[in-house]
Formats: C-alpha cells, sequence, structure tokens
DNA sequence: GTTGACAAGTGTATTTTGTACGCATTATAA
DNA sequence: TTATAATGCGTACAAAATACACTTGTCAAC
C-alpha cells in the first residue's frame, strides 16, 4: 500500500487565467515576469498554486490579484492541463480560465512579491513563455473566439455600453477577420448578445453611433 | 513560510469519466458501486485518483480500465471541478473526461478490487451519486450533446458503420428530441461527419439502408 | 448658412439554408 | 401477386445568410 500511495503523493493544482484585452484593434494579452525558479525571469500567464481554503474560480482570481492588483474580473475556466512533467518542481494540473477586461480600467502593478513586469502582449508577439503556458495561451485564444460569439463575456470590455462600429472593430481584432458593416450588424443582432439602448448616443467626429449594452443573461440556443 | 505553504500541501487529482452507451434508444451511463470509504455502498462514475507518472488522460483510461475492465475508448476532457468539499478526506480537485461505447463491444466486470456492481443506468434513472459525480454527470451529458453534433465522437459507437434509422434512433435518444426522417437526413449529411460507403448494406425487415462511416476526422466550422 | 466629406443607420435583391410534406423504391409476408 | 412497412429521394415554401445601394447626421471649409 505504501508502494502504491508513492504513485500519487505530492501532487498539486494550478490556477492560470488568460487574460485579455483589445486595445485599437489589437489583442493583447497580460503576462507576468518571474521573480523565483523554476523559470526565473521567463514570462508566463497569470497564476499560481491553488489554496485549500478556496473554490477553482476564487484562487484564480486571488492569483490575479495578488500578481497584477487586477480584481473584479469575471473568469470562465475552460480546460485543464497535465501533463507528467509540465512543472519541474512537482507532480502539478493546470487548470485554465478566460478573461477579458478594459486595460484601460484598471492599474497593472509592475512589481509585487513574486513578479515583476507585468504588462499587455499583442497576442501575435508573445516572448518564449515558462512551465506549458505557451499551449495553455493557445487554447484560451481558441476558447476566447468561442465564447464571444455564444456569450456575453465581452460586455467586462464594455461595461458602459458600445457602438456597432466599436464592436465591429473588436470582434475583427479577436476572430483576426474582417466583416462587411451592414450584415456584422444584423448577425450581431440576431445573436441576442445585446440590447439597444436607445436613449444614448456617443460619437468622435461623425454621425453618431447608437449605444447598445451586453445582456446580463443570454438564453442558451438549442443544439442540433 | 511554513504557514502558507499549509494552504496548498495535500492536494490531490481525481480523473472521472462518464461513459455513455445508448441501447435501444435508451441512453445510458456506466456506474460503479463503491466498496471502500468514503461513500461505501454508493454508487458512483468511473474514475480515481492520477498517478505522478501518467498524464490526464492515460490516468482516466487507466482508471476505467482497472474499475470495469473496458479498455481502447476514446475519451474527450471536458470540465475541471474543484470544489472545496468535494472530496471528505483531502483536497482533490477532479478533471472530467466523456466517452461513448457500444456496450455491446465490451464485457463489464462486475467485481474488482475496490468496486462491485459495475452496470449501465439509464441517464433519467440515476441512483443518488457520490462525491459531486451528480454535478460531473450533468455536466457531462451536456458535454455529450454539443459533441455529437460537432465531433465525430459517435464513430466510437458505431465503428463497423450505421444507417440512418439507427443514426436518428441515437441523436434522438442522446438529444431527446424527434426529427424528420427526411430533414434529418439532410441536416445530418450537411454537417459532414459521415461518409456514404456505397457499397454496403443493412436490413432488419423492410427496405435495405444504406451504410455510412463516421469520418476519421472533422475539419472544425468557422465562428462566426 | 450652404456644401462636401465621412461615417453612421436603414433597406433590398439574390442566394443559401431550413422546414414541411409527397412520392417512389425495396424488402417481407400473406 | 399484392399488401405492408420502412427507406431513399424530391419539391414547395419559409427563413436566414450574403452582396450591395441608399439615406442620415455631424464636422469643417467656404
Amino acid at each position: 500500500m505504501e508502494v502504491r500511495n508513492k504513485l500519487y503523493k505530492n501532487q498539486g493544482i494550478h490556477v492560470i487565467t488568460a487574460l485579455f484585452t483589445v486595445e485599437q484593434g489589437v489583442t493583447k494579452v497580460l503576462l507576468i515576469k518571474r521573480k523565483n525558479e523554476p523559470f526565473l525571469g521567463d514570462w508566463v500567464l497569470t497564476g499560481g498554486a491553488l489554496y485549500n481554503n478556496e473554490d477553482l474560480e476564487t484562487g484564480a482570481l486571488r492569483e490575479l490579484e495578488e500578481k497584477t492588483g487586477i480584481s473584479g474580473v469575471e473568469i470562465k475556466q475552460f480546460k485543464a492541463f497535465g501533463k507528467v512533467d509540465r512543472s519541474p518542481v512537482m507532480r502539478m494540473v493546470a487548470v485554465g480560465f478566460i478573461g477579458i477586461i478594459d486595460s484601460k480600467r484598471v492599474k497593472v502593478l509592475r512589481e509585487t512579491k513574486n513578479t515583476s513586469n507585468a504588462d499587455w502582449f499583442p497576442i501575435d508577439k508573445i516572448p518564449p513563455l515558462g512551465f506549458d503556458h505557451e499551449e495553455i495561451l493557445h487554447d484560451a485564444l481558441i476558447e476566447l473566439r468561442k465564447q464571444i460569439v455564444k456569450s456575453n463575456m465581452l460586455k467586462n470590455l464594455f461595461p458602459d455600453g458600445v457602438t456597432m462600429p466599436e464592436l465591429q472593430k473588436t470582434y475583427e481584432a479577436i476572430l483576426d477577420k474582417k466583416f462587411d458593416r451592414r450584415n456584422f450588424r444584423k448577425k450581431i443582432l440576431s445573436l441576442n448578445l445585446i440590447d439597444d439602448t436607445n436613449t444614448s448616443d456617443k460619437f468622435e467626429g461623425n454621425k453618431p453611433a447608437k449605444v447598445y449594452m451586453f445582456k446580463k443573461k443570454i438564453e442558451d440556443k438549442d443544439i442540433f
């Protein structure tokens, strides 16, 4: 029994968050630079060890706040990562989360106890990452692309509302694809993710654009 | 440091598989009865502790084989479960998998070292389950429903091919929904999951039905 | 003020896809 | 040979996706 027990001793759980933003049509992700071994000096996604007294999501949010100062984010679990050698220290399984936020609304701490140089990186200019975080980021981006067309996740990027042109730029940045203005409007409205707030407007030089708000709750669609 | 370390000592990882089958239009899931504490005598999904020397999927398959004798199954990870109190023994995070298989092709071991009475249960007649397995099963079923319309997962249920009527019964069983014969054919063909094997037939009394084979690889569709 | 440029909103014609059925085909059984 | 039953194939209509034209509102130049 002792022998068998050794097979699953010294295991631990990581909670990792790929936090995204979109600035001027560029999709970016938050990375931090490690101050400790292993992977000292390497860039990684936000995350760390899960505590025993917190749920997965709670732990991911705590790590995010500890390492970057960002709080009040909505995140969504998307996959677990458990390759045998993904951590050189001990056997760790990582649970991955994604989130998206308006970077202008948060102040990222550059220096904390365990990390330095937290910053937003364009997703096509990612430096080499520690652990298996390149794989996690790759899968996170795929999940982000799925989520923005079937959930109201983007409300976290536009908590005060968004115009059609803004929204189109955002979708084009995340999906890396161009759309026809008029068909984009029809498509996005048919997804029932946003409501028309026929009251207010926004502008930046030309005809004012209507402001839409992401719904609080989304009814999920039929399969098949 | 010692104090903080205690926060994440004694953690472990579970790998849990919800293995489904469909028999005569009834969706069923494989459950086993526990022989040990905790939850002695309770029904649970197949699973157990992950070993340090195996990846997540490998561990889930090993547990499935150890506890039921079933091997050679294709499974897909779908979610991690990590509520603080989900296991009364120690802090365990479970990684959930789903799979589907033709129950006639496997012989389920009724008795193993740690379990007894492994059996297939109709999903609308599930007994109370130990741990958080009712939640896991609930989410697994949702994932199964999503997978059968966008992946070739059902090839594991029909490795030798399937006819349209058979396939329709299967979809109706899993999605709990009825379809028009002719529109079902058109819909399923448009999904590009199956190929026409214009060679062979099958029959059971009336006009022979064509046999289709699930594709080996599915090209994933456009988002948006 | 009038006018042109720009970017926003709205609309329409065409094609593609989804839905509701009808009819023909091929087996078994009387 | 004929009735029955279940499968394959086809068609008419409605809904949705796509391509593209037109109208509207604000700013800035005159």
